[in-house]
DNA sequence: CAGTGGTCTAGACCACGGG
DNA sequence: CCGTGGTCTAGACCACTGG
């Protein structure tokens, strides 16, 4: 048996994923400095860094300049969500998506949401609320604000065709936002949309998105009872 | 005003994204070839490659090779959670980690979660209840499952200094898992133990995690009725 | 101050896959 | 086929920071 050969730098960091495994390279401990591993590995350090920076982004190194490059101690692997558009989300779970567009209307902004979306009560939004089904079942209760000063457009347009989701994505990027996860009882009206009894537990995401200058939407789904959100780690 | 600089990755991926969010690259539209960009820029192709893979990376853009770069139509960006340790979490809000271990036993697996191990019912794994408490008040109540052929050392353990959480972390390193969170009526002991009312809906965390060979462990959270997941986008 | 990671460059070869 | 992204290389300079 052989030397491998270590070409890719896929190749390189699955030989230094290897060595962390095994504990040959000890947690807490040094690992060689970019230059020696290319030296081992008969490659470039350029193609070193590429495969230590792609552990380091996963968590299981620390890289400090002068310091050089260790084992974490506590690997820790961060999960991905990526929940943006809820009809994807029907559609990766094998079933059909589709929507309700229950009622749009505007009024004004209740004082805790206000406070999330960063915005003055006065103004009223636009709301909007949507029944999402997976397959013709209830899947979530969605209520929304829009903030017309982040989207004028919002004000003609129409969700009952396009979803306000989805609607949204396309028309107003985003920057950066929240997701507040939590287990509530269902409120009466989202009950009687989901088909359960009220005060069942539901899972209730809150999310906040913000253009460059103010918020643009807010957001509560609440979840029909036999949700559940997976991840992968 | 002059022209800007562009030296570093980081100045041409915000040039990129600043054209993206200003739909002066339109939405499914193809973008510069990594060439014709560098050349625009007067740098390296290979510093636009690193600009543009961030951005691909992020979801914003749709690289194909012979097919070009294009702007994606609906950009879904992924929330990243980090929630391996529980103590850290609670440190995280400001708040000071402890621990009791409960019980600590040895019985046979539940089938469903057998099933979710893919494990066979037959030998018996580790139990142990822990709670975990933030500033002294219930924060979650863990229920887990240990599988000592994984985690031979296990069997010795004693998680009342150090959480059955971290010191896995530790001594068991695992290559993937699961998540699944969903809403749940408190079961009465979850519910006693938190200090809440039987039946009052809590947010569920099952965790399964694997090694290379087989499931290392088994973990249900049950979280205080006032948790909320959080994380930004 | 000096070693380490972070990055840029210019050039090259290759894999993929659209036309 | 052949343009595009993906990657490797060798060399260089720089930024940071520990000793």
């Amino acid at each position: 048996m052989r030397n491998e050969e270590y070409s890719g730098w896929e190749d390189v960091r699955a030989e230094a994923l290897r060595r962390i495994q095994s504990r040959a390279w000890a947690p807490g401990a040094l690992i060689p400095s970019e230059e020696e591993f290319a030296r081992e590995l008969s490659c470039a350090r350029t193609t070193v860094n590429r495969a230590l920076r792609s552990l380091a982004e996963e968590g299981l190194l620390i890289r400090k300049r002068r310091a050089g490059t260790r084992v974490a101690e506590l690997p820790q692997r961060a999960a991905k969500l990526n929940i943006s558009l809820v009809a994807e989300e029907i559609r990766a779970r094998g079933a059909s998506p589709s929507h309700l567009c229950i009622l749009q209307d505007s009024r004004p902004l209740p004082s805790h949401i206000a406070a999330a979306m960063s915005l003055p009560v006065a103004a009223p939004l636009i709301y909007v609320e949507t029944l999402h089904l997976a397959d013709a079942r209830p899947f979530a209760f969605e209520t929304r604000f829009i903030n017309p000063q982040s989207v004028p457009a919002a004000r003609e347009a129409d969700f009952a065709s396009v979803s306000a989701n989805e609607w949204l994505l396309r028309h107003a990027p985003f920057n950066h936002g929240t997701l507040d996860y939590s287990a509530r009882p269902a409120e009466a009206e989202a009950a009687e949309a989901l088909g359960c009894a009220p005060q069942t537990p539901t899972l209730v995401l809150d999310r906040v998105t913000h253009g460059p200058e103010a918020a643009i939407t807010w957001v509560r789904m609440a979840y029909a009872p036999d949700y559940h959100l997976t991840m992968k780690l």
